[in-house]
DNA sequence: GATATAGTTGACAGGTAAGTCAGGTTACAT
DNA sequence: ATGTAACCTGACTTACCTGTCAACTATATC
């Protein structure tokens, strides 16, 4: 049986330092996602839904809730991409997935709710623009960052950040490009 | 392993991460129904209960549990298919979603926790082998249900089922058939 | 720099659900 | 038949909810 991590919101309160009154009101205006308790109405929070909050507005996250923010799953088949994604990643501390079929990406993304996707975007059969635009359009995957691997010659860099991709790195580049870029969006 | 029918107040307190008391003055209040037995009084829930009723309250539903309902996940775009496939799985009493995109559909698997997958093998550039191959191999998908649309004259019937598939109706069947295996296959 | 305005946060109080603890009993596995 | 883990009840404590209002912050305007 799989205990689920939730916290109150007074636990949330204390975490970032503020009043629960304010939390609820996140909570109201919809920035934060939380489910209610039939009784009274409590919320609860889920610890990937907090952090990837704190993520999304530069707001510190507390170490013993750091490991949420650490995964990363990356769509894409090249092995030498896959591999040596990996290995970049792994490096800079993050925890990784690799999925190659959109399918189990898919059910890894909302399953194991990562921080960050690295999404290829040479994948064949694969249309990124909508998994973006499926994504972009959901609130509950607001606070996934997006990293797009775009081919060399590549002339749509700023479709990709249109449809809501946050970054972009060239498929012959470096792997400690997409690493560095993966930590700057994950902002450890 | 044998399956869980009914849970007790522990048990489900665990499951939504609340104290086994407030788990029982839900009861108390009529807002999760459950029965008790003679000796000291122990309630008993039956899961199907139990998962409408975090489903009322939009609070999450474990993996494990989620097999006790009646939605339903079609993955398939032919629209005769899912207008017909809908209907008639509407008419046992079905709750149905339909997904043309294999990322969404896996997104929809893991978030909205599905009883039964209904998928068309005749989709272009989706390997349906691979995602029963996905769907198997991980346990929070051992209780999912999946019946596979397949080409008429499909001769790896016997493949399907060998790699995970519960059941199997043909793509030129009558939709009848679609609804009464489904029926069958979330009553197990 | 001073002032006005809108939006956000913190504080307080009254009500009530949720958590805790202790003592007793049953359900279940062996 | 027996031992233990888990559940029950009741009383008590803690903490969350709602509503309201005052204080603070940011921004725009003069």
């Amino acid at each position: 049986m799989n205990e689920l991590h939730v916290l109150t919101t007074g636990e949330a309160a204390r975490y970032c330092g503020v009043n629960f009154r304010t939390v609820i009101r996140w909570i109201e205006r919809g920035q934060l996602k939380a489910y209610k308790l039939p009784g009274r109405g409590d919320h609860r929070i889920c610890v990937e839904d907090f952090v990837g909050f704190l993520r999304d507005n530069a707001m510190p996250v507390p170490n013993e809730l750091a490991a949420a923010s650490r995964k990363v799953l990356m769509l894409a088949s090249d092995p030498e991409l896959t591999a040596g994604g990996r290995q970049a990643l792994q490096q800079v501390g993050c925890e990784v997935d690799v999925a190659s079929d959109s399918f189990i990406a898919g059910t890894l993304i909302a399953g194991c709710k990562p921080a960050l996707l690295v999404l290829d975007a040479n994948l064949a059969g694969v249309n990124g623009f909508q998994i973006l635009d499926h994504l972009r359009s959901r609130s509950e995957y607001a606070n996934v960052r997006i990293l797009v691997v775009a081919p060399a010659g590549e002339r749509d860099q700023q479709r990709w950040l249109d449809g809501g991709a946050d970054a972009l790195v060239l498929q012959a580049g470096d792997r400690t490009e997409l690493s560095a870029k993966a930590k700057l969006l994950l902002e450890m």
